[in-house]
DNA sequence: AATGAATGAGGCTTCATTCAT
DNA sequence: GATGAATGAAGCCTCATTCAT
């Protein structure tokens, strides 16, 4: 009689409470998202979240590791695309860049939350972040393996490239009217490919920009 | 007589209440600390506090603004000993890279828990990023004007670095048991320097660090 | 097959908890009584006060509104019965003096403590006894329009009736050992009927009552 | 050496306090004017407050006593200008309405405040009343020995006087734009002298009052 | 599975009063 | 006499979590 499995109402619910959590807390951050906020975008009652997940955090920390797969997997489909090591890192780039371009509230989640949650989720940011900067330092370490780059210290350039790439994002997400985060392509991929000694052949010519066109100059 | 001016006693009292907040807001986060754990780490009573403090988050912003300024200052002394542009650069950098290594708690207070504190907030991380990102921007012209570099997007690269240096301090911070901050300096000042076009043979060797001795791995 | 609506026993409690605010604010007033003693009177928490109440000043402006409301009923009611234009107002003196004689704390809350409750219910107190003076107001203007009282200022007049029955209530709430309330209703009803000037035919002898009954003089 | 007495000044600053508080209270009422404010409107300190008042409700006690002093002393005097009885009530009314007219914030804390300064103070409002329903009881007693008006419960008749006066009062206190006082002042003798048995040519005619003049209807 | 109601610890802030200087 | 600083008891409200139905 039943059209769909027992359970795959539930499994729809227990979808909605993650989306709106997800919006929820990318919007007004984990501490000034309450649980009231959460059963009621998702059409739901208190009861019915804590039916689905046994406390808040649960929720931020599924959200906090699923988000985070989702973007790895789309970055390793991006470099699988390449095979020469400059470019396959030059993807990841791209991948990551596009996808927070189109995400502005997952890039939000993972990237200004995470601390603002407080400090059990220390961790967890640590985590995230180091799952990123290492895989950076994987298509670092391919790279001098190859001989496209020079020896580095990966490790340290591997997290100043996030660092890098986390901070432009911070930014753009706070400004008051950000141009498209992909005008900020060129640049940076200039300076972090720059930074891990890429030859200025291979890097060739920037285009330069509409000045400003990112972060106008607010008058203040 | 008085061995002491009028206020003099009323202002030491201020000044342990914001130290105590310091402290607090560093190792547990704004939401995290309580009024009443300032008022009982500055040994006084929370109407103490609020004699000298409208707020709690009027305490926080003094706590940011001024220590941002310390910073600030300690970055612009360090500079004015330098004249060659990349020079100054270093200079800036290394004096960055010192304070924090000196005051763990000022770092995690200006890098780890400006969102932390929830979104009304995020202007001031906005300012204070900002503020950063142009002193160091301001470096970064001066070097293009005087053709040490070439010309780049100033506004992004400096971005760049203040993300970079952001986050190897915010990893260094919540890193189990860390290495000096100090040790990371050669490989970062390297990464950075190229990646403002810095010629190499001005960058010069880097030293091997002792291999992960700034993160140790954690077995895990 | 409950014996029992859904949201039933949830209006019970709301009761209660109105029941338990009533007698609070109408005995101590409403700066002097907490939420907690509502809670504690209502045999709930706290929270469970905020579930059903917004704000605590919601829960006296409701309180003040249906409790004029029921006042405002009983006295239609018994006016309705009345068709002679002075017999409708007598009966409208009776019912209010009545009600209070049954009632103290509801007169209470009604005449004492509305400006007690501070400024923001000045309105509030405002449009309460406008919304008496008004009812009497109207009772008078159908007598002058039945000729049986002569012209005059019912607005005024209107006003000074519901002051008149306002501290005679006051006084009786205050009094240490006061007699019944309706001792005192003889000589109101001929006070107030005079005021208006029904001619002293229709308004009778008035019984000497048992001196000092009502306000027993007190060794001071 | 010193022009003013030892002392003088210190009465001068006593004096500013009341002053202040007189104000604040008027204004704000008790509970919500702080001993702050009336330090800062005295220009003074909060301990200079408490040196010369013990307690705030000292101050408020001080003030409601003073002022009811003053009011009595200037219907005394009116009445003993005149020396029929219904003459004599008539001018303790008239002052009692002119006193008010000309100070807003005297009536305000005599006839607004006094619940609202909450429990503590009902005795005092008691007393309050009592002495001004006593006054007027005074003098309708002498018109009944002077057979100017029938014998009647002079109790509560001056209870009702008492009653219907503070009502105006406080209406006009509360009005958007009421017009002035005195205004009600033809209106409301009528009333009076009526409910008190006054021979309607005793009275006289009333003017017909510029309709709605005191208490304009405002469109709602 | 779901709901609505209840709980109670904890948070920020106010303010009358006290007191050392 | 006066001042500013300090105290601490309340007060209102929020919210993660639990639970009977």
């Amino acid at each position: 009689m039943a059209r769909t499995d027992p359970g795959e109402q539930s499994r729809r619910r227990r979808e909605r409470i993650l989306d709106a959590a997800f919006h929820a807390f990318s919007t007004r951050g984990y501490r000034d998202t309450a649980v009231d906020d959460i059963a009621g975008a998702a059409e739901t009652s208190k009861g019915g979240v804590y039916f689905h997940f046994p406390t808040k955090d649960a929720i931020f920390r599924e959200l906090m590791s699923t988000t985070a797969d989702k973007l790895v997997a789309k970055v390793e489909r991006a470099v699988a695309l390449e095979t020469e090591p400059v470019a396959r890192a030059e993807a990841a780039l791209k991948a990551v860049l596009g996808t927070f371009a189109g995400h502005r509230t997952m890039a939000r989640l993972l990237f200004l939350d995470t601390v603002g949650a407080g400090r059990v989720f220390q961790q967890e940011t640590n985590n995230l972040h180091d799952r990123f900067s290492r895989l950076i330092q994987g298509y670092l370490d391919d790279a001098v393996t190859a001989a496209a780059i020079p020896p580095l210290d990966t490790r340290i350039t591997s997290i100043a490239w996030f660092g890098a790439l986390n901070e432009l994002v911070a930014r753009w997400l706070l400004a008051d009217q950000p141009g498209p985060l992909e005008d900020a392509y060129p640049a940076l991929r200039a300076v972090l490919l720059r930074s891990a000694g890429v030859p200025e052949t291979r890097i060739g010519a920037v285009p330069d920009p509409a000045a400003g066109s990112l972060f106008p100059e607010q008058p203040r």
